[in-house]
DNA sequence: AGTAATGGACGTCAATTGGA
DNA sequence: TCCAATTGACGTCCATTACT
């Protein structure tokens, strides 16, 4: 299956994907957004709101980060279990020939 | 052509864990 | 005990496929 990464893309430019323009947590952080305006006296509890929500999108883009990272960990590791399916398949194989070889041998002596 | 089903990738939240 | 990293679960989006 093609797989366009149009999210990642998007994250990568700059543009936000549809689904964040929802609010999360009850749109929590959209109105502290709103209420810490850039370029006007701040009064200490905007300054904290603003802290607090600089400090959760730093959270939210490691978290991000971290999530993506967790999944290539873990498709690798499928792989290589899968690598080690294979392998143990054909030695399975292998071992089964060789048993039914010295079978055939131990057949014919027998006689 | 339109649509439901399916699968992969993503972001977020919450719980857990390991180190300072 | 606190904090950052990790990861499972969930909901969402998008592309592809199967079916009508």
């Amino acid at each position: 299956m093609a797989v366009t990464g149009d999210e990642t893309e998007s994250a990568a430019t700059g543009d936000i994907p549809a689904y964040q323009l929802r609010s999360p947590n009850s749109g929590l952080s959209q109105s502290i957004v709103m209420a810490a305006s850039p370029g006007t006296m701040q009064n200490p509890s905007s300054q904290h709101a603003e802290e607090i929500t600089r400090k959760r999108e730093v959270r939210l883009m490691k978290n991000r980060e971290a999530a993506r990272e967790c999944r290539r960990k873990k498709k690798e590791y499928v792989k290589c279990l899968e690598n080690r399916v294979a392998v143990l398949e054909n030695q399975n194989k292998t071992l089964i020939e060789e048993l039914k070889a010295l079978k055939d041998i131990y057949c014919h002596k027998a006689e």
